[in-house]
DNA sequence: TTGAAAGCGCTAACAC
DNA sequence: GTGTTAGCGCTTTCAA
């Protein structure tokens, strides 16, 4: 029934809509006429174009750049696949590439790869059907090789926050192993020697970046990582609660935690708060109102709009023709202290 | 130079691209038939399929969708303007309509306005021209019938968080007046009198909409608000500090402040952490971590995902040939009660 | 200054 | 089962 109805309504919707052919019949030009006053190409009498607007406005029309990107190749748009849109963290990234594409007249396409390497796979080649003219990815994957052929075929791709997998590509990153190892070395230098690690899932490239960072703060203080003292997995609220008690309720507890990224951090900021005994907190990324907590939560912030900025930046001059070889450019994090970082160690 | 370089530069980007017509005729086959194979139509025996499928990979074809939109009217793709892509509160907005569109097969373009009118119809007229089958929007002007030659040529439209000026069209909203209403009936409840609002620019629906809510509880409970108790403007930190300043450094000071928005609660709950002498608050929107803070900030919730989710419904509706009258969906908002809001008046 | 014709890559309609 | 033709609405080319 609901079948049958769908398939009985009128398909085409662009059929009412008027044409240049429409608007050159009643302006009484001819459609190359129409197509240079559309698009403020010189060589028509002003007399000509006035008739030609009024035709346009009498009509509404309006454009159809689907049959202009079929004859010029260029879409003026790009593509950006995130992991997910909601994602705080996302947001400026999203917003910086948005004005660097605005300003270069293009429009942004854009979606969620929900941390699912085939949803991010079938994202990426549904953009490049639409021919668009780039792509800026936050792989969610790790092999890339899928790609090969639409880069060979022009279209221009710059990978951020995480780099490209098996393949040879542009990629703009926060230094997270730098950051992290800054960060617990922020820890072990207020005196805390048994220090926990919360991240996310290892598959993730920054989270096993940070991870890294981690253990060698720990390695340059001497310090043994005993088992116990990392949890890795989804930020899940319950992975991340029950991660934070097992490291607390331990025999020889962690007097401090290090949180992998903002997601975590947020969780474990809300256990920390239903305990008695102090634990020391630097996380990953900022978080809005950490400064408002008692204690603030020291972090480790990067700065995603220049993360997207850049990226999107790099992306318009391989469009202008940039031809080098892929780069990969990696952005300094930088240690906020606002008091969760500097507390003592609690025996 | 680099004009002139720009201009050599090679425009045909896609030239290099294999077309159906490529596969056909390395596979040996009709045109038609490759465009079966692509399309899963049926009609086609196992071996032809098979070599069009070694063709495909051989050559690395992937469909134009830009023809085939230009031939089928329908491109699969909606868009999607708002305010500030960066802001909290429209990322899971953002986030659901991207579910919703993925649910039917179409891809999401998306921009935002940044408060400005113009740029709201720019980008509008853009995805217009784009031809994308419908838009949702977050308005930033209050004259649409810019939009009417478009949605009379079909492109469905629906309006999100606020309405559409100036011309009939669905729109789903939050209950701003409510929420707000409750919201100061609460802080009445709790025994304030001199009870300050700072909002948005009253321009802005929401913003003119929870103004009249606040003056609404007010007149409910008999107070007549005095001069300098209502303060309007941007978002902009320095803005909201000046306003709860001269709220709160007056001869007689409110005892209490409704917060308009997530932008403005941040920035009172900052000023308020600074002050001696307690001041009750009630935020518009809930704020990460709000929880944790001492006190927590009681809020007047609404809920972003759902905004988008059923906007983004009605518009799939509205595809599927829905032609009811347009309507207003108005969603509730929920009091969360978490301590500043509860705070007795200090005298 | 203006316009007619060709064609971008695909799908619809209708052959065979 | 398969192929041929026309044409979506625009830009490009070239002639007038």
């Amino acid at each position: 029934m609901a079948e049958s109805s769908r398939r009985l309504r009128p398909e085409p919707r662009y059929g009412t809509r008027p044409t240049m052919k429409d608007v050159a019949a009643r302006a009484g030009v001819g459609l190359k006429t129409v197509s240079r006053v559309v698009n403020g190409e010189p060589g028509v009498t002003p007399d000509t174009e006035r008739r030609v607007q009024e035709a346009i406005e009498a009509l509404g029309f309006r454009r159809n750049d689907s049959a202009r990107v079929l004859r010029k190749g260029r879409t003026a748009s790009i593509g950006l696949v995130i992991e997910d849109l909601a994602d705080p963290f996302y947001g400026p990234l999203n917003r910086a590439v948005e004005e660097v594409a605005r300003a270069h007249g293009a429009l942004l396409i854009n979606g969620s790869s929900a941390e699912d390497p085939e949803r991010e796979q079938e994202l990426v080649l549904a953009l490049c059907a639409r021919r668009v003219d780039g792509l800026i990815v936050v792989p969610a994957g790790h092999d890339h090789r899928y790609l090969e052929p639409e880069i060979k075929a022009g279209v221009a791709t710059v990978f951020v926050d995480r780099p490209a997998g098996r393949i040879d590509a542009d990629a703009v990153l926060s230094d997270s192993f730098g950051g992290a190892r800054a960060g617990t070395a922020h820890l072990v230098a207020h005196g805390h020697r048994r220090v926990g690690f919360i991240g996310d899932q290892s598959v993730i490239h920054t989270a096993a970046e940070r991870l890294r960072g981690y253990r060698a703060a720990m390695a340059d203080a001497g310090l043994v990582i005993e088992p116990g003292w990392i949890s890795l997995g989804t930020t899940d609220p319950d992975r991340v609660r029950e991660a934070v008690a097992a490291m607390l309720d331990a025999p020889d507890p962690v007097t401090a935690i290090f949180a992998g990224n903002n997601r975590v951090s947020v969780t474990v900021v809300r256990v920390l708060a239903g305990r008695a005994r102090p634990v020391a907190l630097v996380g990953f990324d900022d978080i809005e109102l950490a400064d408002l907590l008692d204690p603030g939560v020291t972090v480790v912030a990067q700065d995603a709009a220049t993360l997207g900025r850049t990226a999107a930046e790099r992306l318009f001059q391989r469009l202008d023709g940039a031809a080098d070889a892929p780069e990969r450019v990696v952005l300094p994090t930088r240690l906020i202290t606002r008091g969760s970082g500097e507390l003592p160690p609690a025996h």
